[in-house]
RNA sequence: CGGAAAGUAGCGCAGUUGGUAGCGCACUACGUUCGGGACGUAGGGGUCGGGCGUUCGAGUCGCCUCUUUCCGACCA
C-alpha cells in the first residue's frame, strides 16, 4: 500500500477520478461487484453514523419522529400520481417473481416461471406512495395532524452512470414525510427543513451552502415547490446536497388521503418530504480534501485526535504509554475521541500519512525527547502544521483546536466558493467561462426555454433561485427578455 | 443508452510471432530497524471476468456475453 498513495498527487487525469481514488484509499467505500452498488466500508460508515445521529437530533428538535416502511412498493402505487411516475419510471428495479428453482444441469439455479407475481413490485425510488398509501388509514380528522415520519432506508434508483458516494444504485437516506392539515403548515415545515439542512452543511461538515427554490423543470417529480442546498466543490461544480419539497395536496389527492377540518368540511391532506443521503459523504470529501487525503470537520470525524507514540524499544513505549494514558483519559473526559496508535506492527511514518489520509483533524506525537522535557507534538490536518508544546495544559489547547479546524475549514470552503460566485450579465462571457466551473448570478426571464438553451449550450443548469441574494430586475442575458431576479446557474454533479 | 478504454494473485501492472503464468506492493516467518510511508533472508498465494469456437496446444486469435472506469444524455 504505501507508495501508491502518492498518486493522489497526481490531478492529472480528473477530479473525478481523484475523487474516487480518494474514497478507496481511505478506506471509506469501494465499488461493489453488483453493478451500480458500493460497499461502504467501517471508517466510512463510522461517519455516516456521526452524520446520521446529528441530523437525527436536529429533526426530534423539530418534533419529527422516526419510522419504517416497507422496502417494496406494489407497481400500481406508483402510477397514483401522473409526475412522480414520470420522474422515476425509468429507473426503477422491478421484483417479478418470489421463487427460483434448480435448472435443468443441476449446476445452478434460474427463475421458476410459475412463480410469477399476479401485480410486480417496484424497490423503492423514494417512498411517497407507500407512506401516503399508509397514512390515509391514520387520518381522519384535523386532530390526526401532523404526523411528522422520518425513516432511514435505503432506496434503490437504476442510474445509468455512477460514481461512489454521489451516485449509486442503491444509497442510504434519509426521507421526511409529513402531512398537515394547511397549506401554509405543509409550506413552513418544507422551508424548516431546508434550514435545518442548511444548518447542518454549515455547523456541522462545515460546507457553506446555497439555499434557494429550484426552477419547475429542475423540480421533484410530483412537487409544487422543491427547496435545495447547494454546495461549490474544488473543481467549482455545484452538487445539491439535500433538498425540501413542497408536495401540495397531490399525494392526497392520488391516495385519497381526506380529513375533516375544523369547520367541519371534508379536505384534502397538504404534504411535504425531504432527504439527504449518503451524497453528503460525497459533498464532505469534496469540499475539504487536500493530495495528501481526507480533511473531516472535527465535529463529524470518528477519530478526532490520534496520539502516536516514537520509541526503540519496550521499555521506552512503556514509559510513553503510561504518560499518553493520562493525556487519553482528560481528552475522553471531555468528550473527545482519541485513538492511542501504539501498535508495534506499523513505524511512525507510515502512521502519520494513514492518519492524514484518513483526515483525522489532530495529530499528536510523543517520542523519548518529549517524555524528558515533558512535550508533545501537535499537528492539525486542516494546515498540516505542527508544533511542540509542554504537555501542561495540552488536554484544553486541543479542544480548543478542535473548535478552531472546525471553524477554519468552513471559512476556507466559504472563502473559496465566494471567490467562484460571479455576477453575469453576458451570454457570451458566461459560456465562454461556465466550463471552468463556479456559480453565476444571471438575470432569468423565467421561461423553460431559456434554460434548456442554456443546458444545450454549456451543459450548466440552474440550480436554484437563491434566498439569501438581494435581487433587482434586469435582462435575461440569452433571451434579453425582462428578468425579475437572478438565478444561481452551474455545472453539477 | 451513445462514444472510448479496461478486466491476469488482495492491490497496481507485464506477458513478444499461440508453446511450463510473471513483476512490484501487500501478506506469512525470523532478524535488524523505528522523530515522515524501513531493510535483509526465506515462504504462501492464480478456474488469466464468463461462455462458445479455431488449433496438437489459447492469457494471447475469432464470436457472444457480463462487469468496471472515463466522456456524454438522465438523475439525489
Amino acid at each position: 500500500m504505501a507508495k501508491e498513495l502518492k498518486d493522489l498527487t497526481k490531478r492529472s487525469v480528473s477530479y473525478s477520478q481523484w475523487y474516487n481514488e480518494l474514497v478507496v484509499k481511505a478506506d471509506l467505500a469501494e465499488q461493489s461487484d453488483v453493478r451500480g452498488c458500493m460497499v461502504i466500508k467501517p471508517y466510512g460508515y463510522a461517519i455516516w453514523e456521526k452524520i446520521q445521529r446529528a441530523l437525527d437530533d436536529k429533526f426530534k428538535e423539530t418534533g419529527v419522529q422516526n419510522a419504517y416502511f416497507p422496502l417494496l412498493i406494489p407497481k400500481s402505487f406508483l402510477s397514483r400520481e401522473a409526475e412522480h411516475v414520470e420522474g422515476f419510471a425509468k429507473e426503477c428495479a422491478v421484483v417479478t417473481h418470489y421463487r427460483l428453482k434448480t435448472n435443468e444441469e443441476k449446476n445452478g439455479v434460474v427463475v421458476d416461471p410459475a412463480a410469477k407475481l399476479e401485480e410486480e413490485l417496484i424497490i423503492r425510488p423514494t417512498s411517497e406512495t407507500i407512506i401516503w398509501n399508509t397514512y390515509k388509514n391514520w387520518i381522519q380528522s384535523y386532530r390526526d395532524l401532523p404526523i411528522l415520519c422520518n425513516q432511514w432506508c435505503n432506496v434503490m434508483r437504476w442510474e445509468m452512470r455512477t460514481r461512489l458516494f454521489l451516485r449509486t444504485a442503491e444509497f442510504l437516506w434519509q426521507e421526511g414525510h409529513t402531512a398537515h392539515a394547511t397549506r401554509e403548515e405543509a409550506e413552513d415545515r418544507a422551508k424548516m427543513m431546508l434550514k435545518v439542512y442548511a444548518d447542518f452543511a454549515e455547523k456541522y461538515m462545515a460546507v457553506p451552502v446555497v439555499q434557494g427554490v429550484k426552477s419547475e423543470t429542475e423540480r421533484f417529480a410530483g412537487a409544487l415547490d422543491t427547496y435545495t442546498i447547494e454546495a461549490m466543490m474544488q473543481d467549482g461544480k455545484a452538487l445539491q446536497s439535500g433538498t425540501s419539497h413542497f408536495l401540495g395536496q397531490n399525494f392526497g389527492k392520488a391516495f385519497n388521503v381526506q380529513f375533516i377540518n375544523k369547520e367541519n368540511q371534508l379536505e384534502y391532506a397538504w404534504a411535504t418530504s425531504w432527504g439527504v443521503s449518503t451524497r453528503l459523504m460525497g459533498a464532505l470529501i469534496m469540499t475539504h480534501s487536500d493530495d495528501n487525503g481526507l480533511v473531516l470537520p472535527p465535529k463529524l470525524a470518528p477519530i478526532q485526535v490520534v496520539i502516536v507514540p516514537i520509541h526503540k524499544n519496550e521499555e521506552q513505549l512503556k514509559a510513553i504509554d503510561e504518560k499518553v494514558d493520562g493525556i487519553v483519559a482528560q481528552l475522553r473526559a471531555l468528550g473527545i475521541s482519541v485513538k492511542y496508535d501504539n501498535a508495534d506492527n506499523k513505524r511512525p511514518g507510515f502512521k502519520f500519512a494513514d492518519y492524514e489520509l484518513k483526515g483525522v483533524p489532530v495529530r499528536l506525537v510523543m517520542g523519548a525527547r518529549d517524555l524528558e522535557n515533558n512535550t508533545i507534538e501537535v499537528m492539525r490536518r486542516d494546515t498540516l502544521e505542527k508544533e511542540t508544546r509542554t504537555c501542561d495544559g495540552i488536554v484544553e489547547y486541543v479542544k480548543n483546536l478542535l473548535d478552531e479546524i472546525q471553524e477554519n475549514i468552513y471559512l476556507k470552503a466559504k472563502t473559496y466558493r465566494d471567490e467562484h460566485i460571479y455576477e453575469c450579465d453576458n451570454y457570451e462571457d458566461f459560456k465562454a467561462r461556465v466550463k471552468d466551473g463556479g456559480f453565476f448570478l444571471c438575470h432569468w426571464d423565467g421561461t423553460a426555454e431559456t434554460e434548456a438553451k442554456i443546458k444545450e449550450d454549456t451543459q450548466a443548469t440552474i440550480r436554484c433561485v437563491p434566498f439569501d441574494v438581494e435581487q433587482t430586475p434586469g435582462v435575461d442575458m440569452v433571451s434579453g427578455k425582462p428578468a425579475k431576479y437572478r438565478v444561481l446557474i452551474a455545472r453539477s454533479y
